[in-house]
RNA sequence: GGGCUCGUAGCUCAGCUGGCUAGAGCGCACGCCUGAUAAGCGUGAGGUCGGAAGUUCAAGUCUUCCCGGGCCCA
């Protein structure tokens, strides 16, 4: 139509947006491009480069695990992480960052040893430690791929691997101060033992699961001359059996059993009743007689019960062991004990005790002379000090015929199955079992000499130096430490670095004399050079080396190096030494940040080297962040379906989809997550990317010489650069508090609300239709630069490559970087206040909701349909609002609605009416103005749009 | 079972030391625009603040208990 046409006849005269930076993202094409284009240039090292001379911030990686694909959990570790990196380096901070990972250990070894199959029992230590090491560097060649395909910049091409010769060499340096600081030791002492993997596991190697478990009530009966006490005491008659009820869930253990516990404080009563024609009398505890009653099933009238008598009186008393004939150990056996671990929460009130089968019995059997006895072998099968029935049998699957065998010779009053939670190997699956073997453990209630003080003082009294963020962290770890055992850090496997032990035909270990530090340091100097497979290959003499001078009661004709390998989380509690320090950064460093479950791991497990070393915790601040779940709230796992797949997420939408997903979410606690939240940021990412399109596109002609000062700019400018102001304040207190979220929300909303619904909208007539060097748009574009340069810069530790892109598109860069990412963080002007005109504003735009409320109920009555097409009236009783939107001016209000006019009153009510505009509508500019149609030569289009065709048309 | 922790609209988040009819954005519904166009704008409907009891003049905000998640442990 001629509407149409005439359109057009004006369009070119308009000053539309122009820009290379495209609408449409194509994150999955471009974003390599880019990362290619990083890589060319070395982008860490030029970033590192660029903060030469600024102070040190030190985020330490904390190792990932060398195997299979990265999943959720490193997305948001990573990407945190680089966020933290990136927002410090435009702090003016030098941030070095190393990644890590964490090759040696069990998972890889298990892995290596399943591909291996039969041919894996044909082969050595050595060949079976190349495999592994084969394994690992495939995981950290693949997973540094992906952690890079994230945008996250760090040295990949030096990483920190804990398998490399000087990180190991670092272990031992520190392992050396540990033996030096005596708190390294050797003992038997039970510890959980993977039968499926024939290793001890530490506590993080473990997980619960539910299982069903025998429940079994057993007697055991007295010794004659004990059981004559008892009928002395009034417990029991001449004819009865005398027994001791104990209660366990694990009858394999029986076969170990050298006392039974009971409360000293406790009472303790007889129970007599006739079983299979024999009168019984079990002594039990008085708390726990009617459950025990219950569960051997005895009927009212069928048994009585005696007065009670203290746990204390029954100490010393004799039994005899149920099926096992004589004392298998040097130590006394068979008796009562008291301890203060038996409770009246389940079984009986006494407790079986065998203490090379448990922690509190081992620590019972300690304080009453018993023996360490575990007569169960690596691969979990009895030996031959049992009785020969039991004799070779596996305990995991022996307990139906101990329990029948009780059975048979009467002892068992019950049995019944119940479910718990029991730890199992997280790699074989099976569950483990309690079992004393020598171990190599760090103690952490030894006082070091040095420091005063014990592991366990030490961490307590400085976890409070240390930032904890959640601040919950602190008592968390604090708990942990607080009822923590020892630390076993001594496995039976290859693949990892040995404990470097050397022992002589006596079973002395070089590590418990007065030249056990010297001996370590002697490895760690020649483990540095040559790696720890030395350890198998050279001699003692070789690895120690000829200087190496013998403590009394060694030779080097009788010198054993022991193949015991340690704990992974000592060798990755070690990082802070081998790495940091190694790069000669300050430790403590600035920040270690992972999961909330490394409380226990990492973050534990290096606090107590580097406190047993230097007596200082490594770190100054703890970040830690939750876990995702799916959609609703449930904990993610393959099995369930429900689990999101990274690497799926990420070529799908692209790396800073993912950033941005991880930066909307507050991280400190669980965390949503699936393909559709992940993909809903999609909306979110293309809002902030046309923001930054628009900006960049109405300001192409524009020049910093053509800048308008503060106070020259019209007060919609103004206003929006305040409104800048306020967000660099937010944005930055929001970085400065690590809440990620808040950045997002911040940013998300100010180009939302403050841009897109006001401000671009608001400007598009201005920017369009005002002379293309009038001082109206060069106001405007002074703004928009300004808040482009921030924006950017505020968006980039978060959306990495977008920012880059956008950067490269800015013409008038507010710093001259090649990289956003070498640039500073924006500062607010301290000269534009936005806190002075607030209420102004508010009020104005109050106002303008309301108009814009009426303006969409004259719409609805299809009176109109642009806001242009309306002439709005409003009337004012409040004096001070009726001055404050006069010094506005109607027309600058009308603007800021986007309609043609308005018109404003004082009157007694507040009301704002609405009508269609009776004006002619400028072709130009749309606007229906009364100056349409008056203009000499120009009879289609306003005042204003007829002066701008005229001086571009000369 | 224990320690720590979380539970505000469909989603992501605000709600400071207790004080007006609990907010925002997205999504949704219904419209508008077609000079940011695989864009843009407007209006609207959505909430027993996990539940119950208590303290208080007043509780999303404090206390207790319960329910449901998560991490760690037994």
């Amino acid at each position: 139509m001629s509407d149409k046409s005439k359109g057009k006849g004006y369009r070119d005269t308009l000053n539309l947006p122009k820009t290379s930076f495209g609408m449409k993202a194509n994150l999955v094409q471009r974003e390599p491009q880019q990362r290619k284009a990083w890589a060319k240039e070395n982008i860490y090292r030029k970033v590192l480069q660029a903060r030469d001379g600024s102070p040190l911030y030190i985020l330490h990686d904390g190792p990932p695990y060398a195997n299979g694909d990265i999943h959720m959990g490193h997305v948001i570790n990573k990407v945190i992480k680089d966020i933290v990196v990136k927002y410090k380096t435009m702090s003016d901070y030098q941030c070095p960052y190393v990644p890590g990972w964490d090759c040696h250990g069990l998972p890889i070894e298990v892995k290596v040893m399943a591909e291996l199959g039969d041919a894996a029992h044909e082969m050595d230590k050595l060949s079976i430690r190349r495999k592994c090491h084969k394994y690992a560097m495939k995981f950290v060649k693949k997973q540094t791929e992906q952690f890079a395909s994230l945008g996250v910049f760090g040295d990949f091409e030096n990483p920190y691997l804990t398998l490399n010769p000087q990180y190991e060499k670092g272990i031992l340096e520190i392992f050396g101060e540990l033996v030096g600081n005596g708190l390294v030791y050797k003992q038997l002492k039970p510890i959980h033992w993977s039968v499926g993997c024939e290793t001890a596991l530490a506590d993080a190697e473990l997980e619960y699961k539910d299982i069903s478990s025998p429940s079994i009530y057993v007697n055991f009966p007295l010794e004659e001359a004990s059981a004559a006490k008892v009928r002395e005491m009034g417990l029991a008659g001449e004819e009865d059996k005398v027994c001791f009820m104990i209660w366990t869930t694990t009858p394999w253990t029986l076969a170990a059993n050298l006392a039974v516990a009971v409360h000293p404080r406790l009472d303790y009563v007889t129970l007599s009743y006739e079983k299979d024609a024999t009168r019984f009398v079990s002594i039990v505890c008085n708390d726990r007689l009617q459950a025990v009653v219950a569960a051997a099933g005895l009927q009212e009238g069928q048994y009585t019960a005696s007065a009670p008598v203290k746990g204390a009186d029954l100490q010393g008393l004799r039994y005899k062991h149920p099926f096992v004939e004589t004392n298998p150990t040097q130590q006394d056996a068979w008796f009562v004990i008291t301890a203060e671990f038996v409770t009246t929460e389940d079984g009986t009130g006494i407790v079986h005790v065998a203490p090379g089968h448990g922690a509190e019995d081992y620590m019972a059997g300690q304080q009453n002379g018993l023996a360490v006895y575990s007569p169960v072998g690596d691969d979990g099968c009895y030996d031959d000090t049992v009785p020969e029935w039991l004799q070779g049998k596996s305990v995991l699957k022996v307990d139906p015929e101990v329990n029948a065998h009780l059975a048979k010779i009467g002892l068992l009053v019950k049995e019944n199955q119940i479910l718990h939670s029991y730890p199992h190997c997280w790699r074989s699956k099976l569950p483990v079992i309690f079992r004393a073997t020598e171990q190599w453990f760090i103690s952490v209630d030894r006082i070091v000499d040095k420091f005063g003080k014990s592991l366990r003082q030490l961490a307590l009294d400085q976890t409070g130096d240390v930032q904890w963020i959640p601040a919950w962290g602190e008592k968390r770890i604090r708990g942990m430490l607080e009822s923590r055992p020892d630390w076993c850090i001594s496995r039976q496997r290859s693949w990892g670095l040995p404990i470097p032990s050397f022992v002589n035909s006596h079973g002395q270990s070089l590590l418990q004399t007065d030249k056990g530090k010297a001996s370590v340091l002697a490895v760690a100097a020649h483990v540095g050079k040559k790696g720890s497979d030395a350890w198998f290959t050279d001699s003692p003499k070789e690895i120690l080396g000829d200087g190496f001078e013998l403590p009394a009661g060694f030779s080097w004709d009788d010198l054993h190096k022991e193949e015991n390998i340690f704990d992974v989380w000592f060798e990755s509690g070690c990082s802070w030494h081998s790495v940091a320090a190694g790069h000669g950064w300050p430790v403590p460093v600035d920040m270690y940040l992972e999961g909330s479950d490394q409380h226990r791991g990492w973050f534990q497990l290096s606090m107590l080297p580097a406190l047993g070393a230097t007596g200082k915790p490594p770190f100054k601040n703890v970040l830690t962040h939750g876990f995702t779940v799916d959609e609703k709230g449930m904990k993610q796992s393959k099995s369930l379906g429900n689990y999101v797949n990274a690497l799926d997420e990420i070529n799908k939408y692209g790396a800073d989809i993912l950033r941005l997903w991880v930066s909307s979410v507050n991280y400190q606690e669980d965390m949503r997550c699936s393909d559709e939240l992940i993909g809903r940021l999609q909306e979110a990412y293309r809002k902030i990317r046309n923001t930054l399109r628009y900006l960049l596109a109405n300001i192409d002609d524009f020049e910093p010489g053509m800048a308008v000062a503060y106070d020259q700019m019209l007060a919609v400018d103004r206003w929006a650069l305040q409104q800048l102001m306020r967000l660099i304040d937010d944005v930055t207190a929001a970085y400065d508090n690590y809440m990620f979220h808040r950045v997002f929300g911040l940013i998300y909303n100010f180009c939302t609300v403050e841009m897109s619904s006001i401000y671009m909208d608001v400007l598009k007539d201005r920017l369009y239709c005002d002379g293309k060097d009038s001082h109206s748009r060069r106001s405007a574009q002074t703004v928009m630069n300004e808040i482009l340069g921030a924006l950017v810069r505020l968006l980039a530790p978060v959306l990495a490559h977008t920012a880059e892109e956008a950067w490269a598109a800015m013409k008038n860069k507010p710093e001259d970087t090649d990289s956003v990412h070498i640039a500073h963080m924006p500062k607010p002007d301290p000269s534009v206040d936005y806190r002075a005109e607030r209420d102004k504003w508010d009020k104005l735009m109050t106002l303008r909701d309301e108009v814009l409320r009426v303006l969409e109920a004259l719409r609805k009555e299809e009176r109109i349909n642009s806001n242009q097409e309306a002439t709005v009236s409003i009337t004012l009783a409040d004096n001070g609002l009726y001055e404050l939107v006069n010094d506005f001016g109607a027309d600058a209000f009308a603007a800021l609605c986007i309609t043609s006019e308005v018109n404003i009153h004082k009157g007694d009510a507040f009301a704002v009416h609405a009508d269609r505009n009776s004006n002619p509508k400028c072709e130009r500019c749309w606007n229906y103005w009364p100056s349409v149609g008056q203009i000499d030569g120009y009879p289609d289009v306003c005042r204003r749009c007829a002066d701008v065709v005229q001086t571009l048309r000369g």
